[in-house]
RNA sequence: GCGGAAUUGGUGAAGGGGUUAACACGGUGGAUUGUGGUUCCAUUAUGCGUGGGUUCGAGUCCCACAUUCCGUC
Protein backbone atom coordinates (compact mmCIF):
# COMPACT_ATOMS: atom_id res chain seq x y z
CA UNK A 1 0.00 0.00 0.00
CA UNK A 2 1.09 3.75 -0.65
CA UNK A 3 1.15 5.28 3.12
CA UNK A 4 -1.74 7.58 4.04
CA UNK A 5 -1.35 10.56 6.33
CA UNK A 6 -4.22 11.22 8.43
CA UNK A 7 -4.13 15.01 10.25
CA UNK A 8 -5.41 14.84 13.53
CA UNK A 9 -5.01 17.91 15.83
CA UNK A 10 -3.22 21.57 14.56
CA UNK A 11 -1.68 23.61 17.39
CA UNK A 12 -3.92 26.64 18.61
CA UNK A 13 -1.01 29.14 17.90
CA UNK A 14 1.72 27.37 15.24
CA UNK A 15 1.56 25.58 12.66
CA UNK A 16 2.85 22.43 14.32
CA UNK A 17 0.35 19.67 13.54
CA UNK A 18 -0.09 16.23 15.33
CA UNK A 19 -1.12 13.47 12.62
CA UNK A 20 -0.67 9.59 12.08
CA UNK A 21 0.94 8.48 8.91
CA UNK A 22 -0.24 4.82 7.87
CA UNK A 23 2.73 2.24 6.35
CA UNK A 24 3.24 -1.03 5.28
CA UNK A 25 5.04 -1.82 8.76
CA UNK A 26 2.23 -0.15 11.04
CA UNK A 27 1.11 3.19 12.15
CA UNK A 28 3.31 6.02 13.05
CA UNK A 29 2.79 9.18 14.88
CA UNK A 30 3.99 12.28 13.74
CA UNK A 31 5.62 14.01 13.87
CA UNK A 32 8.62 12.00 13.73
CA UNK A 33 12.61 11.71 13.78
CA UNK A 34 13.78 9.12 11.32
CA UNK A 35 17.62 7.46 12.23
CA UNK A 36 19.94 7.42 9.22
CA UNK A 37 20.80 3.79 8.31
CA UNK A 38 22.89 5.04 5.25
CA UNK A 39 24.35 1.62 4.19
CA UNK A 40 21.29 -1.25 5.47
CA UNK A 41 22.42 -0.34 8.85
CA UNK A 42 21.96 2.34 11.67
CA UNK A 43 25.80 2.59 12.48
CA UNK A 44 26.53 0.24 15.45
CA UNK A 45 23.04 -0.75 16.57
CA UNK A 46 21.18 -3.87 15.23
CA UNK A 47 17.61 -4.06 14.36
CA UNK A 48 16.29 -5.03 18.01
CA UNK A 49 17.87 -1.83 19.77
CA UNK A 50 16.78 0.30 16.34
CA UNK A 51 12.97 -0.79 17.93
CA UNK A 52 13.85 -0.91 21.74
CA UNK A 53 14.83 3.24 21.38
CA UNK A 54 11.11 3.48 20.31
CA UNK A 55 12.26 4.45 16.36
CA UNK A 56 9.94 4.17 13.69
CA UNK A 57 10.72 4.70 10.03
CA UNK A 58 14.46 4.39 8.96
CA UNK A 59 16.15 5.95 6.25
CA UNK A 60 18.60 4.15 3.67
CA UNK A 61 20.61 5.41 0.53
CA UNK A 62 20.24 4.48 -2.89
CA UNK A 63 23.51 5.76 -4.05
CA UNK A 64 25.30 3.90 -1.32
CA UNK A 65 23.59 0.23 -2.20
CA UNK A 66 23.45 0.66 -5.68
CA UNK A 67 27.51 0.42 -5.24
CA UNK A 68 27.67 -1.94 -2.73
CA UNK A 69 26.24 -4.75 -2.45
CA UNK A 70 24.42 -3.32 -5.52
CA UNK A 71 20.66 -3.44 -5.62
CA UNK A 72 20.10 -6.63 -7.22
CA UNK A 73 21.53 -8.57 -4.21
CA UNK A 74 19.47 -6.38 -1.91
CA UNK A 75 16.46 -8.02 -4.39
CA UNK A 76 17.69 -11.30 -4.40
CA UNK A 77 17.62 -11.32 -0.22
CA UNK A 78 13.87 -10.55 -0.77
CA UNK A 79 14.62 -6.70 -0.41
CA UNK A 80 15.89 -4.62 2.07
CA UNK A 81 13.66 -5.30 4.97
CA UNK A 82 14.84 -9.33 4.64
CA UNK A 83 18.29 -8.34 3.85
CA UNK A 84 18.64 -6.49 7.36
CA UNK A 85 16.42 -8.29 8.66
CA UNK A 86 13.89 -4.87 9.80
CA UNK A 87 10.38 -5.38 9.88
CA UNK A 88 9.33 -1.29 10.09
CA UNK A 89 9.15 0.90 7.44
CA UNK A 90 12.07 2.24 5.50
CA UNK A 91 12.90 5.73 3.32
CA UNK A 92 15.43 5.26 0.76
CA UNK A 93 16.81 8.76 -0.53
CA UNK A 94 17.52 8.93 -4.17
CA UNK A 95 20.66 10.05 -4.25
CA UNK A 96 20.48 13.31 -5.00
CA UNK A 97 22.12 15.05 -2.08
CA UNK A 98 25.33 12.77 -3.28
CA UNK A 99 24.98 15.14 -6.10
CA UNK A 100 25.97 17.92 -4.24
CA UNK A 101 28.55 16.18 -2.44
CA UNK A 102 30.34 14.53 -5.10
CA UNK A 103 29.88 15.37 -8.68
CA UNK A 104 31.19 18.83 -9.94
CA UNK A 105 28.42 21.46 -11.11
CA UNK A 106 29.66 21.01 -14.55
CA UNK A 107 29.03 16.93 -14.31
CA UNK A 108 25.23 18.16 -13.82
CA UNK A 109 23.03 17.87 -17.20
CA UNK A 110 19.72 17.90 -18.46
CA UNK A 111 20.15 13.73 -18.89
CA UNK A 112 21.39 13.05 -15.45
CA UNK A 113 24.71 13.23 -13.59
CA UNK A 114 28.13 12.02 -12.94
CA UNK A 115 29.45 10.94 -10.38
CA UNK A 116 33.29 9.49 -9.38
CA UNK A 117 32.43 6.55 -7.14
CA UNK A 118 33.77 7.39 -3.47
CA UNK A 119 35.09 4.11 -2.97
CA UNK A 120 37.73 3.09 -5.98
CA UNK A 121 37.24 6.72 -8.14
CA UNK A 122 35.19 4.95 -11.07
CA UNK A 123 32.79 6.59 -13.00
CA UNK A 124 29.10 6.59 -12.48
CA UNK A 125 26.21 7.52 -14.06
CA UNK A 126 22.78 8.52 -12.25
CA UNK A 127 19.52 9.48 -13.91
CA UNK A 128 16.01 9.99 -11.98
CA UNK A 129 15.39 6.74 -14.18
CA UNK A 130 18.17 4.96 -12.61
CA UNK A 131 17.75 6.14 -9.11
CA UNK A 132 13.72 5.12 -8.90
CA UNK A 133 14.47 1.91 -10.73
CA UNK A 134 17.28 0.88 -8.42
CA UNK A 135 14.35 2.09 -5.30
CA UNK A 136 12.11 -0.36 -6.58
CA UNK A 137 14.41 -2.86 -6.37
CA UNK A 138 15.25 -2.40 -3.18
CA UNK A 139 11.68 -2.18 -2.10
CA UNK A 140 11.74 0.60 0.48
CA UNK A 141 8.27 1.72 1.67
CA UNK A 142 9.29 5.32 0.63
CA UNK A 143 11.45 6.59 -2.22
CA UNK A 144 12.34 10.28 -3.21
CA UNK A 145 12.81 11.51 -6.35
CA UNK A 146 15.93 12.44 -8.00
CA UNK A 147 16.77 15.64 -7.47
CA UNK A 148 19.69 18.51 -7.42
CA UNK A 149 20.71 20.15 -3.81
CA UNK A 150 22.29 23.13 -4.90
CA UNK A 151 23.89 25.66 -1.95
CA UNK A 152 22.22 27.86 -0.75
CA UNK A 153 24.74 30.38 -1.63
CA UNK A 154 23.97 29.43 -5.45
CA UNK A 155 23.04 32.58 -7.79
CA UNK A 156 19.12 33.09 -8.13
CA UNK A 157 19.82 32.37 -11.75
CA UNK A 158 21.20 29.04 -11.36
CA UNK A 159 18.89 28.06 -8.59
CA UNK A 160 15.79 29.11 -10.89
CA UNK A 161 17.60 26.51 -13.63
CA UNK A 162 18.40 23.98 -11.08
CA UNK A 163 14.80 23.74 -9.62
CA UNK A 164 13.28 23.61 -13.30
CA UNK A 165 15.23 20.47 -14.16
CA UNK A 166 15.11 19.20 -10.77
CA UNK A 167 10.92 19.35 -11.62
CA UNK A 168 11.66 17.75 -14.62
CA UNK A 169 13.38 14.84 -13.11
CA UNK A 170 10.83 14.63 -10.78
CA UNK A 171 8.19 14.03 -14.37
CA UNK A 172 10.42 11.50 -15.41
CA UNK A 173 11.11 9.64 -11.96
CA UNK A 174 7.11 9.48 -11.44
CA UNK A 175 6.68 7.83 -14.98
CA UNK A 176 8.88 4.76 -14.51
CA UNK A 177 8.04 4.14 -10.76
CA UNK A 178 6.35 0.99 -11.04
CA UNK A 179 6.39 -0.92 -7.33
CA UNK A 180 2.98 -1.04 -6.49
CA UNK A 181 3.92 -0.37 -2.64
CA UNK A 182 6.17 2.22 -2.53
CA UNK A 183 5.51 5.41 -1.98
CA UNK A 184 7.03 8.24 -4.40
CA UNK A 185 7.93 12.21 -2.34
CA UNK A 186 8.96 14.87 -4.33
CA UNK A 187 11.52 17.50 -3.19
CA UNK A 188 11.36 21.39 -3.23
CA UNK A 189 14.52 23.40 -3.88
CA UNK A 190 15.31 27.12 -4.09
CA UNK A 191 17.77 27.76 -0.96
CA UNK A 192 16.75 31.08 0.01
CA UNK A 193 14.75 32.75 -2.35
CA UNK A 194 11.15 33.07 -1.96
CA UNK A 195 10.30 33.05 -5.37
CA UNK A 196 12.08 30.01 -6.20
CA UNK A 197 10.51 27.85 -3.29
CA UNK A 198 6.98 28.98 -4.08
CA UNK A 199 7.58 27.74 -7.91
CA UNK A 200 9.29 24.77 -6.84
CA UNK A 201 6.65 24.31 -4.21
CA UNK A 202 3.71 24.81 -6.63
CA UNK A 203 4.86 22.89 -9.63
CA UNK A 204 5.68 19.59 -8.08
CA UNK A 205 2.65 19.69 -5.67
CA UNK A 206 1.14 19.64 -9.59
CA UNK A 207 2.59 15.78 -9.69
CA UNK A 208 0.34 14.83 -6.88
CA UNK A 209 3.15 12.77 -5.01
CA UNK A 210 2.59 11.12 -1.86
CA UNK A 211 4.39 13.65 0.47
CA UNK A 212 6.64 15.76 -0.01
CA UNK A 213 10.04 17.30 1.31
CA UNK A 214 12.06 20.43 2.13
CA UNK A 215 16.01 19.48 0.67
CA UNK A 216 18.48 22.00 0.20
CA UNK A 217 18.63 23.52 3.74
CA UNK A 218 21.15 21.46 5.56
CA UNK A 219 24.09 22.13 3.40
CA UNK A 220 27.63 22.42 4.55
CA UNK A 221 27.83 26.24 6.13
CA UNK A 222 24.36 27.42 5.67
CA UNK A 223 22.80 29.49 8.61
CA UNK A 224 19.88 28.65 10.21
CA UNK A 225 18.39 31.76 9.33
CA UNK A 226 18.07 30.94 5.28
CA UNK A 227 16.81 27.05 6.83
CA UNK A 228 13.79 28.71 8.38
CA UNK A 229 12.94 30.68 5.58
CA UNK A 230 13.41 28.04 3.41
CA UNK A 231 10.62 26.25 5.31
CA UNK A 232 8.57 29.29 5.70
CA UNK A 233 8.65 29.73 1.78
CA UNK A 234 7.56 26.28 0.98
CA UNK A 235 5.22 25.06 3.02
CA UNK A 236 2.04 27.57 2.06
CA UNK A 237 1.81 25.64 -1.05
CA UNK A 238 1.81 22.58 0.20
CA UNK A 239 -1.26 20.19 0.83
CA UNK A 240 -2.72 19.78 4.34
CA UNK A 241 -3.51 15.65 3.45
CA UNK A 242 0.23 14.76 2.93
CA UNK A 243 3.00 13.97 5.01
CA UNK A 244 5.97 17.52 5.08
CA UNK A 245 9.75 15.74 4.84
CA UNK A 246 12.28 18.58 6.13
CA UNK A 247 15.75 16.65 4.62
CA UNK A 248 18.60 15.96 6.93
CA UNK A 249 18.04 18.16 9.79
CA UNK A 250 18.42 16.85 13.38
CA UNK A 251 19.72 19.82 16.05
CA UNK A 252 17.09 19.61 18.98
CA UNK A 253 16.70 23.26 18.14
CA UNK A 254 15.93 22.80 15.02
CA UNK A 255 13.60 20.16 15.57
CA UNK A 256 11.68 22.57 16.89
CA UNK A 257 11.74 25.50 14.28
CA UNK A 258 10.80 22.46 11.93
CA UNK A 259 7.90 21.10 13.94
CA UNK A 260 6.90 24.99 14.47
CA UNK A 261 6.76 25.73 10.67
CA UNK A 262 5.12 22.69 9.92
CA UNK A 263 7.06 19.71 9.25
CA UNK A 264 6.07 16.37 10.44
CA UNK A 265 9.21 14.41 9.35
CA UNK A 266 12.85 15.13 9.85
CA UNK A 267 16.08 12.93 9.46
CA UNK A 268 19.36 13.35 10.23
CA UNK A 269 23.03 11.83 10.31
CA UNK A 270 24.03 13.79 13.52
CA UNK A 271 23.16 11.58 16.83
CA UNK A 272 24.78 8.64 15.76
CA UNK A 273 27.59 10.73 13.83
CA UNK A 274 28.25 12.99 16.75
CA UNK A 275 27.95 9.78 19.08
CA UNK A 276 30.64 7.93 17.16
CA UNK A 277 32.69 11.57 17.72
CA UNK A 278 32.28 11.15 21.53
CA UNK A 279 29.41 13.33 21.66
CA UNK A 280 26.22 13.19 23.76
CA UNK A 281 22.99 15.06 23.66
CA UNK A 282 21.56 16.34 27.17
CA UNK A 283 18.87 18.66 28.37
CA UNK A 284 21.84 20.90 29.15
CA UNK A 285 23.16 20.94 25.84
CA UNK A 286 25.98 18.87 23.76
CA UNK A 287 28.58 17.39 26.04
CA UNK A 288 32.34 16.03 24.54
CA UNK A 289 32.18 12.64 26.69
CA UNK A 290 36.19 13.00 25.94
CA UNK A 291 36.74 15.94 27.74
CA UNK A 292 38.75 15.51 30.94
CA UNK A 293 36.80 16.75 33.28
CA UNK A 294 34.69 13.62 32.99
CA UNK A 295 37.77 11.54 34.01
CA UNK A 296 35.99 11.00 37.35
CA UNK A 297 32.67 11.26 36.77
CA UNK A 298 30.46 8.41 37.92
CA UNK A 299 27.08 10.20 37.27
CA UNK A 300 24.94 9.18 34.04
CA UNK A 301 25.12 11.11 30.91
CA UNK A 302 21.33 12.88 31.46
CA UNK A 303 19.59 11.50 34.54
CA UNK A 304 16.32 12.22 32.99
CA UNK A 305 16.98 10.06 30.32
CA UNK A 306 15.23 6.44 29.86
CA UNK A 307 17.94 4.42 27.33
CA UNK A 308 20.15 1.84 28.11
CA UNK A 309 23.21 3.45 28.58
CA UNK A 310 22.04 6.57 30.48
CA UNK A 311 20.37 3.60 33.17
CA UNK A 312 23.13 1.48 33.34
CA UNK A 313 26.37 3.35 32.49
CA UNK A 314 28.51 5.94 34.18
CA UNK A 315 30.40 9.22 31.73
CA UNK A 316 33.65 8.18 33.65
CA UNK A 317 33.22 4.64 32.15
CA UNK A 318 31.87 6.09 28.11
CA UNK A 319 34.75 8.19 28.60
CA UNK A 320 37.37 5.48 28.77
CA UNK A 321 36.09 3.65 25.96
CA UNK A 322 35.61 6.36 23.71
CA UNK A 323 39.39 7.09 24.76
CA UNK A 324 40.40 3.55 24.44
CA UNK A 325 38.71 3.31 21.05
CA UNK A 326 36.37 0.70 22.20
CA UNK A 327 33.19 0.33 19.92
CA UNK A 328 31.03 0.08 22.86
CA UNK A 329 31.53 3.88 23.53
CA UNK A 330 30.15 4.23 20.23
CA UNK A 331 27.15 2.32 20.35
CA UNK A 332 26.05 3.37 23.63
CA UNK A 333 26.24 7.04 22.40
CA UNK A 334 24.54 6.35 19.48
CA UNK A 335 21.90 4.47 21.28
CA UNK A 336 21.42 7.63 23.59
CA UNK A 337 21.62 10.29 21.26
CA UNK A 338 18.68 8.63 19.22
CA UNK A 339 16.78 8.29 22.23
CA UNK A 340 17.33 11.82 23.28
CA UNK A 341 15.58 12.74 19.66
CA UNK A 342 12.80 10.55 19.94
CA UNK A 343 11.79 11.69 23.28
CA UNK A 344 11.72 15.46 22.18
CA UNK A 345 9.64 13.76 19.44
CA UNK A 346 7.41 11.91 22.20
CA UNK A 347 6.62 14.88 24.23
CA UNK A 348 6.54 16.95 21.27
CA UNK A 349 3.57 15.34 19.78
CA UNK A 350 2.03 15.58 23.58
CA UNK A 351 2.45 19.15 23.30
CA UNK A 352 0.67 19.80 19.96
CA UNK A 353 -1.93 17.22 21.42
CA UNK A 354 -2.62 19.81 23.81
CA UNK A 355 -2.42 22.84 22.54
CA UNK A 356 0.91 23.88 24.46
CA UNK A 357 3.69 23.54 21.79
CA UNK A 358 5.40 26.71 22.23
CA UNK A 359 5.71 26.31 26.60
CA UNK A 360 7.52 22.78 25.98
CA UNK A 361 9.98 24.89 23.25
CA UNK A 362 10.35 28.03 25.58
CA UNK A 363 10.76 24.88 28.68
CA UNK A 364 13.17 23.21 26.23
CA UNK A 365 15.48 26.25 25.04
CA UNK A 366 16.01 27.35 28.60
CA UNK A 367 17.37 24.75 29.53
CA UNK A 368 19.54 23.48 26.56
CA UNK A 369 21.09 26.83 25.48
CA UNK A 370 21.53 28.37 29.03
CA UNK A 371 25.08 26.99 29.14
CA UNK A 372 25.53 28.24 25.79
CA UNK A 373 26.67 24.93 24.31
CA UNK A 374 24.82 25.06 21.69
CA UNK A 375 23.55 28.49 19.76
CA UNK A 376 20.41 29.43 17.92
CA UNK A 377 22.76 30.50 14.75
CA UNK A 378 25.85 29.21 12.92
CA UNK A 379 26.56 32.88 12.93
CA UNK A 380 28.85 33.77 15.29
CA UNK A 381 27.99 36.49 17.94
C1' G B 1 91.73 2.21 35.43
C1' C B 2 91.88 2.88 30.02
C1' G B 3 89.27 3.47 25.25
C1' G B 4 84.66 4.38 22.52
C1' A B 5 79.48 5.94 21.97
C1' A B 6 75.30 8.42 23.71
C1' U B 7 72.38 12.44 26.48
C1' U B 8 66.85 17.05 22.43
C1' G B 9 58.84 17.90 25.20
C1' G B 10 54.69 13.02 28.29
C1' U B 11 56.81 9.10 24.38
C1' G B 12 59.66 7.66 19.66
C1' A B 13 62.77 10.91 17.61
C1' A B 14 64.80 14.70 13.18
C1' G B 15 68.21 18.51 13.00
C1' G B 16 76.11 18.11 12.18
C1' G B 17 77.08 26.77 12.94
C1' G B 18 72.26 31.05 10.38
C1' U B 19 65.68 33.70 11.68
C1' U B 20 60.12 31.06 15.51
C1' A B 21 63.68 23.03 17.12
C1' A B 22 60.84 18.75 11.68
C1' C B 23 57.61 14.63 11.90
C1' A B 24 54.73 10.96 14.48
C1' C B 25 52.24 9.18 18.79
C1' G B 26 50.17 10.92 23.30
C1' G B 27 47.68 15.24 25.93
C1' U B 28 44.04 19.40 25.77
C1' G B 29 40.13 21.92 23.33
C1' G B 30 36.86 22.58 19.04
C1' A B 31 34.01 21.02 14.62
C1' U B 32 30.23 17.75 12.48
C1' U B 33 22.58 18.61 9.99
C1' G B 34 19.28 13.65 2.82
C1' U B 35 26.79 9.60 7.19
C1' G B 36 33.42 10.93 7.80
C1' G B 37 32.65 4.05 12.15
C1' U B 38 39.39 4.69 13.10
C1' U B 39 37.18 11.91 10.27
C1' C B 40 38.72 17.14 10.19
C1' C B 41 40.79 21.67 12.69
C1' A B 42 43.52 24.19 16.49
C1' U B 43 46.86 23.83 20.39
C1' U B 44 50.73 21.31 23.09
C1' A B 45 59.60 22.05 24.35
C1' U B 46 60.89 30.60 25.77
C1' G B 47 64.02 25.07 25.26
C1' C B 48 68.30 20.50 23.41
C1' G B 49 72.40 16.51 30.62
C1' U B 50 75.38 20.51 33.87
C1' G B 51 79.03 24.44 33.86
C1' G B 52 82.45 27.17 31.07
C1' G B 53 84.55 28.72 26.27
C1' U B 54 84.99 29.91 20.63
C1' U B 55 81.77 32.92 17.27
C1' C B 56 78.24 38.55 14.77
C1' G B 57 75.43 33.99 15.79
C1' A B 58 75.79 27.36 19.31
C1' G B 59 71.24 21.18 20.07
C1' U B 60 75.06 21.90 16.36
C1' C B 61 82.35 23.41 17.38
C1' C B 62 86.00 23.12 21.91
C1' C B 63 87.01 21.97 27.34
C1' A B 64 85.59 20.03 32.10
C1' C B 65 82.09 17.42 34.87
C1' A B 66 77.64 14.15 35.51
C1' U B 67 74.78 10.02 33.95
C1' U B 68 73.96 5.68 30.81
C1' C B 69 75.64 1.94 27.52
C1' C B 70 79.60 -0.97 24.92
C1' G B 71 84.60 -2.89 24.77
C1' U B 72 89.00 -4.06 27.58
C1' C B 73 92.52 -5.10 32.00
Amino acid sequence: MKIKYNLIHKDKNTKARYGLLETNYGTYETPIFMPVGTQATVKTLDPDEIKEIGSGIILSNTYHLWLRPGEDIVAKAGGLHKFMNYDGPILTDSGGFQVFSLANPKDISEEGVIFKSHINGEKLFLTPEKSIAIQNKLDSDIAMSFDECPPASASHEYMQNSVERTIRWAKRGKKVHSNPHQSLFGIIQGGAYEDIRRFSATETVKLNFDGYSIGGVANDGESKEDMYLAIDYSIPYLPEDKPRYLMGVGEPIDLFEGVERGIDMFDCVLPTRLARHGHAFTRNGKINLRNAKYKEDFTSIDENCDCKCCKNYTKAYIRHLLVANETLGQRLLSIHNLRFLIKIMEEIRESIKNDRFLELKEEFYHSYLKNNHSKTSKQKD
